[in-house]
RNA sequence: GGUGGGGUGGCCGAGAGGCGAGGCAACGGCCUGCAAAGCCGUGUACACGGGUUCGAAUCCCGUUCCCACCUCCA
C-alpha cells in the first residue's frame, strides 16, 4: 500500500509520491513568538511530528523545516508594552515553545530558521515579484511593498475562494494599495518603531511582511518545489494562500501537498489567545505525565477538532497505563534480566491505517488489540505469542512516539539511583508480605500493602509472585 | 454573503452501503485469601424528515443545529 494524504489544495486524499525518490521534504509553520505556547500550538507540532515519524517509518529520508517568525506587529507591540527589546521578547517565547516541544517528545526539525536571519532572501523574492509585475511599491511614500492580488489569476485557489466573494475587511486601510486585499511584502519603517526593527532595502528601510518569511525560507532550505507544507487550519487563509501566491507568482512550483491540522477547542470554542480560553502545556503537565499528555493530544485524527475537557487526561492516563502494564508484565516474563533488546515490529493493519492519511485512531485500535492479545498470551503462558505482541506493541508505540519504554519517558522519576534504592526497600516489604501470605496472615499482608499504597507504591499479586509499581 | 468541516452509545473517538473499530466509564462472570491487573460477556450508537436499495450511520433530497476561515491566529 502507498502513502496517501489529504491535500487541502485539491480537497482530496491523494497518493503521495515524493518529488525525489526515497526522500521527503516537509515544511510546517512554527510559531510567531509573541506569547506563551498553548496546547493548540503543541497539537499542531505534534500532528506534524507524527507525520514526519511516519514518513521515516515508511523508509523515507525526511528533511523537516519549521520556522520561527521572530519579527511582526504583535511582537513589536507587546515588547513596547513590556518596555523590553522586541528581540529579547521574541527569544524568550521562542525558548518557551522549544521547552514545550521538548517536553512532549516532538522531534527537533532538521533545521529551524528564524525570519530575521533571512532578510536578503526576502529582498530577492520581492525583486523577482516586482520584475514579473506581481508586486509594487506603495503609492503613498510609506516604503511599503505590496503583492498585487489582481495580477495573479490563481489567487484564492488554495482556499477555493474568489476575490470578489471575499468579505471586505471592515477596518481595511487601503493606504497605498491598488486593491484592499493586496498584502504587504515589505513594511516601511514607521515613526516610533524601534530603530533595531528595520533593515535597509531597495525600497527603503523597513521590515518584512508576515507571509514572506515562509516563502523565502522554504525555498532556501527545501528548494523551489518540495513535498509537503503544513500548518494549522487557521493558517490556510490568508497566510498559506498568500505564501502560495507570492511563491508561485515568482515562478516557484512550491508545495506538492498542503496539510492542515484541526483546531483544539475548549467547550466547543476555538482555543485562542484573543479569546483567552487557552490551556498551556505547563498546566497540563501539572496534572499528567508528559507521555499521557502526548497520548491525549495525539490520539484523535490530526484533521479533527479536538475538544478538551477536564477528565480527558485521566482517560488518556488509563489507556496509557494499559499499554504500560502489558509491556512491564511481558518484560518480567520474557526477560527476567531486564534487558529486552529492541526487535520492534509493525503489523500491517497498523501500517495500512497510518498509510491512509495518518489514521492514528485506527492505528491505536490495532495497538490496543495487540495489547489484549498479549495479555491473553501472558495468561496462557504462551511465550512466543507474548513476544510477538511485545515486539509489535513496542514497534507501534515507537512509531507514534508514545513507547512507554523509551528512555525519554522513563528517565526522570522511575529510573536511576532512587529507583534502585526504592526497589531494594520495597522488595524487603514484599518478602515480609510473602511470608505473611504463606502463613495466611491476611491482616499483616494487607497492612503491608496499605502502607506501600499510602506511599504511592502499588502491589500486584500473581501466581509468580508480587510486583510493584509507582502509581501515576 | 463566500469557502470549508461537522452532529456516531454515559463520555472520547474511527468508519463511510451488508457480520457492532478502539479507548474510558458502568454492569455481570472468570481468576484471586481479599484486592489490583488481566480475560470473557452485556448495552437495541449513528441530528431530524423523506427517498433509493434485498439491505443505509454510510448514497440522494430536504430540514435543523454547531464549528472554522474570509488579512491577529497552530
Amino acid at each position: 500500500m502507498t502513502l496517501r494524504f489529504y491535500d487541502s489544495a485539491t480537497a482530496s486524499v491523494r497518493d503521495f509520491t515524493p518529488l525525489v525518490e526515497g526522500k521527503a521534504s516537509l515544511y510546517y509553520c512554527g510559531a510567531t513568538v509573541q506569547g506563551e505556547p498553548h496546547i493548540g500550538h503543541v497539537r499542531s507540532a505534534l500532528a506534524f511530528d507524527q507525520l514526519s515519524r511516519w514518513l521515516q517509518s515508511s523508509g523515507l529520508d525526511v528533511t523537516v523545516v519549521r520556522n520561527v517568525t521572530d519579527i511582526d506587529d504583535k511582537i513589536l507591540l507587546k515588547a513596547a508594552e513590556n518596555n523590553e527589546p522586541w528581540w529579547a521578547l521574541a527569544y524568550r517565547f521562542e525558548q518557551a515553545f522549544a521547552t514545550a516541544y521538548e517536553s512532549l517528545g516532538i522531534m527537533k526539525p532538521t533545521y529551524e530558521p528564524r525570519a530575521t536571519g533571512h532578510i536578503p532572501e526576502m529582498h530577492a523574492l520581492i525583486a523577482r515579484l516586482i520584475e514579473r509585475g506581481h508586486a509594487y511599491p506603495a503609492r503613498d511614500e510609506s516604503g511599503d511593498v505590496y503583492f498585487d492580488v489582481r495580477s495573479w489569476k490563481q489567487y484564492g485557489s488554495l482556499t477555493h475562494q474568489r476575490i470578489d466573494d471575499m468579505q471586505a475587511a471592515p477596518d481595511a486601510d487601503p493606504r497605498g494599495k491598488r486593491d484592499p486585499r493586496d498584502f504587504a511584502l515589505w513594511k516601511g519603517h514607521k515613526e516610533g518603531e524601534p530603530e533595531t526593527a528595520q533593515w535597509t532595502s531597495p525600497w527603503g528601510a523597513g521590515r518584512p511582511g508576515w507571509h514572506l518569511e515562509c516563502s523565502a525560507m522554504v525555498t532556501k532550505y527545501l528548494g523551489a518545489a518540495f513535498d509537503i507544507h503544513g500548518g494549522g487550519l487557521d493558517l490556510r487563509f490568508p497566510h498559506h494562500e498568500n505564501e502560495m501566491a507570492q511563491s508561485q507568482a515568482a515562478g516557484d512550483a512550491f508545495a506538492n501537498f498542503w496539510m492542515h491540522n484541526g483546531m483544539v477547542t475548549y467547550q466547543g470554542e476555538k482555543m485562542s489567545k484573543s479569546i483567552g480560553n487557552t490551556i498551556n502545556p505547563r498546566e497540563m503537565l501539572e496534572v499528567a505525565r508528559p507521555l499521557v499528555v502526548r497520548y491525549y493530544l495525539g490520539q484523535a485524527h490530526y484533521r479533527s477538532v479536538l475538544d478538551y475537557r477536564p477528565g480527558s487526561l485521566t482517560e488518556a492516563a488509563a489507556a496509557v497505563e494499559r499499554i504500560e502494564t502489558f509491556l512491564h508484565a511481558a518484560i518480567a516474563k520474557l526477560f527476567p534480566g531486564g534487558d529486552w533488546g529492541v526487535v520492534a515490529n509493525i503489523p500491517s493493519a497498523f501500517r495500512d491505517a497510518m498509510d491512509e492519511d495518518l489514521n492514528v485512531p485506527a492505528a491505536l485500535a490495532v495497538l490496543h488489540e495487540t495489547v489484549r492479545a498479549g495479555n491473553t498470551a501472558l495468561a496462557a503462558k504462551d511465550d512466543s505469542a507474548t513476544l510477538m505482541a511485545f515486539q509489535a506493541v513496542v514497534g507501534m508505540s515507537q512509531a507514534l512516539g508514545i513507547n512507554p519504554l523509551d528512555e525519554r519517558w522513563t528517565r526522570s522519576g522511575t529510573a536511576g539511583a532512587e529507583t534502585a534504592a526504592l526497589d531494594v526497600l520495597v522488595n524487603a516489604q514484599l518478602l515480609a508480605r510473602a511470608q505473611a501470605r504463606t502463613e495466611k496472615n491476611w491482616a499483616e499482608s494487607d497492612r503491608i500493602r496499605d502502607v506501600l499504597a499510602a506511599a504511592g507504591v502499588e502491589i500486584a499479586d500473581s501466581a509468580d509472585g508480587s510486583t510493584w509499581s509507582l502509581k501515576s
